[in-house]
DNA sequence: GTCTATAGTAGGATAGAC
DNA sequence: GTCTATCCTACTATAGAC
């Protein structure tokens, strides 16, 4: 196993605490005792808290536009997008559910240049999902409900993974990714 | 009774500013901004920050609380609970989208007779979810995936409306009910 | 790389004038 | 009901010893 790294250790353990009480209530007294260490000592290896911030959410930001650029440039049917969208959630949700909460919950504590690149970031990954489906529409692949009903329905779901998949131990990824497409394209009715 | 309104005015403004930042993160100085007062002065209406956190979660909780017994004690069909379970949340959205921010968010800083009380209603709340959806699978309303899926696909679709459906004011209310009901129960494709 | 000590700032909340 | 002034605590971050 490659060891990682003092301040990658240190981002973990401050993903943890972000997570259970959100960036503002965590001090860095917090995140030493996390660490085992004195606060003035995490400063030998992060610069901030807010650098910590950044970087928990801007590395996970990029995951998601790399992933989302490839489906979009794959040149496959709307079904085949959606279901590759669930599974980029499923699989960032696996690897690293701790920074999502930052991601999802914290976003606005970015300071100035990270959070506009953030910011649009984000925007592009709502309006590329909203093209998947608005062409899904036009090609009678998709039911034509509101748009942005469809859109954010689906996406508050898989933005919202990391709050309970990690606690659904007996819940195998495949099944997950199986299920998740079956509830969210076809309904459970 | 002329302080009670000064203090729901006050308890307004400190949602939006939760929604906005977080409870962390809003000051008793922000929120005395918002209202063109000192901080000293917000006072004279409330004794601590905590207590108003506390208001705003407390009543929406507990307003879930009934509209939920009310479904389960209704004696219809699944799919009638469930959509009764939709019409309740776009209610609750539709009149306190910004305290539902702090429901979703801060609630885990509730301090300990209400955080124990909260959590309480919102496990009870999952857990009659939980029951409508495994009922339904047991009458052949529902379709037998995954259990836990199911309840935290639509949960989190619901629990998550305040976020988005206030910026979409071109959507009437009757069409999010009606487009939400179809695209949660029968799915996009 | 971690420590102690501390600078400098900002937080929640109270006292008492008006 | 709002103000000014202020208390006390806790925060992020730095300096310098080991």
């Amino acid at each position: 196993m490659k060891q990682e790294s003092r301040k990658q250790e240190i981002i973990n353990a401050a993903a943890i605490l972000f997570k259970e009480k959100g960036y503002s209530a965590v001090t860095m007294r917090d995140l030493a005792k996390a660490m085992s260490i004195k606060a003035a000592s995490l400063y030998n290896h992060i610069q901030s808290k807010q650098e910590i911030l950044a970087t928990i959410i801007i590395d996970l930001a990029e995951e998601f536009t790399i992933g989302m650029n490839q489906i979009i440039n794959s040149n496959q049917n709307t079904i085949y997008k959606l279901e590759k969208i669930i599974d980029l959630h499923i699989d960032v949700t696996l690897r690293n559910a701790d920074g999502l909460a930052s991601l999802n919950n914290d976003w606005m504590h970015l300071e100035e240049k990270n959070l506009l690149y953030f910011e649009k970031m984000r925007m592009d990954y709502e309006e590329n999902f909203r093209q998947i489906i608005k062409n899904g529409v036009a090609n009678n692949e998709i039911k034509p409900y509101n748009i942005e009903i469809m859109v954010f329905s689906t996406l508050s779901t898989l933005r919202t993974l990391y709050l309970w998949y990690p606690k659904q131990k007996s819940i195998d990824a495949n099944i997950l990714k199986r299920d998740m497409v079956s509830v969210l394209l076809k309904g459970v009715c």
